[in-house]
DNA sequence: GACGATATTCTACGTTTGTTGAAATTGTCT
DNA sequence: AGACAATTTCAACAAACGTAGAATATCGTC
């Protein structure tokens, strides 16, 4: 690659944002390296540090979003007479279905397991020992959508309590 | 350290594994390293290799652990007539509580994302985006409580959409 | 048009990691 | 006692990683 400064201006700053929110979010932090995101904003490692600083910093850096899940938060509950739980909850799975890579909140959560092992044996887990059991449990026609939101119910537990205390 | 086979018949492959999921659940798979795990048990980190083939099958190892998860939520669905859900739920708390590291649910979740720099961000971003911000906009005398309900609500929806689809 | 700030790449260093193959010691069976 | 299997360590490798410093090219300003 030809060294020195690029001709005309490009926001190879954004540029290499956006790859770093994409390759944390697939591969999760610890697998997500520099050189890979570099390579995907087709930039010099070094660059990065450049304008980062470290890779945690950049990490840091990828999570603020101009949507903040605040002001959503906000404006559904001054919009609401009725029950607030129920239209929170399905204000947020329209935002997310509609959002993509570029949401927050799924990209936090993709970039504490990625795709590696990690991802594929907690999933196997969670299902095998959680929906599974609790599908064969209950004992009415819908049982597969009971189960899953109970099991949802348990793993919001789960992560409140043990993973952020 | 003197080389070969030890005096006497100690179950090191058990040490080990015990090893390994401390280390697993306090740092997370990735930074997890087998080094680590070996200089925890007191073991060469070759005999690792030679038990457990590699990290990853360590690891998928390290979450059989004796009491399986199906087997207490089937007494606790069998031996209940009131609400379901309540008892579950409660029951569920009492066990982790008293279990600990052992435990395989809170095993699988910390390997996650461990004490790194993503379980910071992760609980520092939950903290300000979802919790302050619920707790500023319910305007109830046990605000805090009920915005942590919600919070572990949402969470266990997020993660079971897209974490584990 | 000279000059400082900015943007960008190259090369390289030092660490750490998972993994391997051979060697050494002990247990067990005949 | 001797042979074979099991257990354990040593030494080393190749690869990948985050990061640092110097070098080069372009932009904006006087």
């Amino acid at each position: 690659m030809a060294r020195g400064r690029r001709r005309g201006n490009p926001d190879t700053k954004a540029q290499i944002l956006d790859a770093a929110r994409s390759e944390f979010a697939e591969r999760g932090y610890e697998r997500a390296t520099i050189r890979g995101i570099a390579a995907s904003a087709e930039v010099d490692p070094a660059l990065v540090m450049h304008y980062f600083g470290s890779k945690e910093q950049l990490f840091a850096a990828g999570l603020d979003v101009p949507v903040s899940p605040a002001v959503v938060m906000r404006s559904v509950f001054e919009s609401t007479d009725g029950p607030v739980g129920e239209a929170l909850i399905r204000t947020m799975l329209t935002i997310w279905d509609h959002q993509g890579d570029t949401n927050q909140f799924v990209a936090v959560l993709r970039s504490a397991t990625g795709e590696g092992p990690v991802h594929d044996l907690v999933r196997e887990f969670v299902h095998l020992s959680i929906l599974e059991a609790l599908t064969d449990l209950i004992d009415e026609p819908d049982a597969e959508l009971r189960a899953g939101l109970v099991g949802s119910q348990l793993v919001g537990l789960l992560v409140g309590r043990y993973l952020l205390e």
